[in-house]
DNA sequence: AGGATGCATAAGGTAGTCTTTATGAAACAA
DNA sequence: TTGTTTCATAAAGACTACCTTATGCATCCT
C-alpha cells in the first residue's frame, strides 16, 4: 500500500526564494500560471526591457503589487532585472524559458503515438519502467524553438 | 491614480467546472504548475492511455486526490477521459496541449531579440516593425511544434 | 543637509488550493 | 436481489497565494 507521504502540503517555500531548481517545471509553470503575472510577460516580450514603475502603471497594479509578483518571476528565472541608479529595470529571460519548455517538451515525449505497439495488458505493468520518475535523464527531443 | 479594480481575488470559479476558456492561458499554466498534476501528465505522455486507478496507485496518491486532479486537468483541456464500463481512461489531449504552448510562443514574440540577421525574403514588404506598445497585432509566429 | 523618487519589505486579511475521510452513484458479478 | 469494484463528490481542515496599507531604504535633486 502507498505511504502517501506524511503532509508536504503543496510545497514548502512559501516566499522564501532560492532560485528554484531547474527540474522544478511544476513550480516554472505556477510562476505563469498567474493572470497578472501572465501580463508582466507579455508587457516584457513587446518591449524586451522595462522600468518596474512603468509596468505597473501601464497594467494598472499597485507598486507593492508589482514587486511581489517580479519577485516569483525571478524566483522561477523568468525575468531578471537590474538596478539602474534608483530604477530597476527587468527584461525576460527567453533562454531560461526556452529550456525550461524544452524540458516539458521532452517530458511530452514519452510514448504518446506508438503506432501500433501493443503494449502492456490492461492487467498495469508492475515494474514496467525502469523508470525515471520524474527529471528524467535524457531522451534528446525536438527543442521547441518557442522564442524567436 | 489607478482605480486598482474592485477586488477580484484570484479569479472566479473555484472549482465549478466550466471548460475554462481557450484564451486563458494562464489557467492552463496553473493546472500544470503542481507537482501532483504534473507527475499525471508525465504518467499519461508515457502510456498514451491509463485507468485512473492504475495512475493513482502508480504515484502512490489517493483516489479521491487523482479524481480532484484530473477534474482541473479535464478542464484545462489537458487530458481527456473516456468511460469504459466502470473504469475510466484518461489520456493526453496533446492537440490542446500543443495549441496552448502555441499562444504562448505568439505572446513571447513580442519584440524580444530584435535579432541581428533580419533576413527578410524577397518579395516580402517590410514595414513591420512599427513598435505598438500595448495589444500589439498578433503577429503569425513560428508553431512550437512541442509534441512529437 | 533635506526632500523626492523608485523599489523592497512587513503586517494583516480574505479567499482559494489541496488534502483526507466519508458518502454517493453507476457498472459488473454472484 | 445483494455485494464488489471504480470513480465522483461533499464536508472539513490546514495552509498559502495574493492583495492593500504602511514603512524602510537607497538613490537622485536642489
Amino acid at each position: 500500500m502507498p505511504v502517501e507521504q506524511p503532509r508536504p502540503h503543496r510545497h514548502v517555500l512559501p516566499l522564501a526564494l532560492s532560485p528554484l531548481p531547474e527540474a522544478d517545471l511544476a513550480g516554472y509553470f505556477e510562476s505563469l500560471g498567474n493572470p497578472t503575472r501572465l501580463r508582466i510577460v507579455e508587457r516584457l516580450a513587446q518591449v524586451k526591457e522595462a522600468r518596474v514603475s512603468d509596468v505597473a502603471l501601464l497594467l494598472g497594479i499597485s507598486q507593492p503589487r508589482m514587486s511581489w509578483h517580479l519577485r516569483l518571476l525571478r524566483r522561477a528565472r523568468i525575468v531578471t532585472t537590474k538596478r539602474e541608479g534608483r530604477e530597476v529595470l527587468c527584461r525576460l529571460d527567453r533562454e531560461s524559458i526556452a529550456a525550461r519548455l524544452a524540458n516539458f517538451s521532452q517530458l511530452l515525449g514519452g510514448a504518446g503515438e506508438p503506432s501500433q505497439e501493443s503494449n502492456q495488458k490492461p492487467g498495469v505493468d508492475p515494474a514496467e519502467s525502469s523508470s525515471k520518475p520524474l527529471s528524467g535523464p535524457r531522451r534528446e527531443r525536438s527543442l521547441p524553438e518557442v522564442i524567436s
